[in-house]
DNA sequence: CACAATACGTAGTATTGCTACTCTATTAAG
DNA sequence: CTTAATAGAGTAGCAATACTACGTATTGTG
């Protein structure tokens, strides 16, 4: 999968994916490739600069420690982050929604 | 909406709403706010450029009107427009599945 | 010993949608 | 008549962000 196509959804995935406890990168990395049965098995380059910025955002802390010889840096969500997390499922809704109501060719349900 | 989270899915977008004939830019844009019940309001430098990318990769082509004194600028879907249109679908089907899944912590179904 | 897997990271690039603007023409409002 | 609104097309430059291609270590396996 051409994940250009994540372009301001992966942070909401990152953010899915640490709701159920913290995990390191490399540990992120795996759950989005098990959690999307393989769609998306996404580099390095991209997760950690993304982690980063979620932690600048507030969104996520982390805490390094070293396990069996390798240093690791875990992160968890902040409070925060819950709520943007809440927020991005909303907009996502949204988003699919009206991405798959025009690919469909199908009239915008009414809202009686 | 924060739009750019169109990013990587505007292509499909214009393609489909061409599928039912050719628009004019403007027309577009309208198309793509009705269909979406408001949620995608696209600014005209968004539209534009690419349409004028879609020609260039052959899957639109235009053709120039007058009506009403005023100059238009016909887009309609070629053949390979609508095979792009096709795998297009397919890569949204995919790609929303795996968002869905990853956002509500659901385990991948099995392929049995 | 070599190599794969685990684990972290950065620099630079490319894509792409957005902001802000220009330009023309018609029509409605004052 | 002037002004604004609507229809219609367009560009230049910016910003966000995922990717490629590197570099650094350690551990386990052949």
């Amino acid at each position: 999968m051409r994940a250009e196509a994540l372009k301001g959804h992966l942070d909401a995935l990152l953010l899915a994916v640490l709701e159920n406890g913290p995990l390191h990168g490399y540990a992120v990395i795996e759950a989005l490739r098990s959690g999307s049965g393989g769609t998306f098995d996404l580099p390095t380059g991209t997760i950690y600069p993304a982690l980063h910025r979620l932690e600048r955002a507030g969104f996520v802390r982390s805490n390094w420690h070293v396990v069996a010889g390798r240093r690791r840096r875990d992160y968890e969500l902040t409070g925060s982050g819950r709520q943007a997390l809440t927020s991005e499922r909303a907009v996502w809704a949204q988003f699919s929604k009206a991405v798959s109501n025009l690919l469909t060719n199908q009239p915008w349900p009414t809202t009686s």
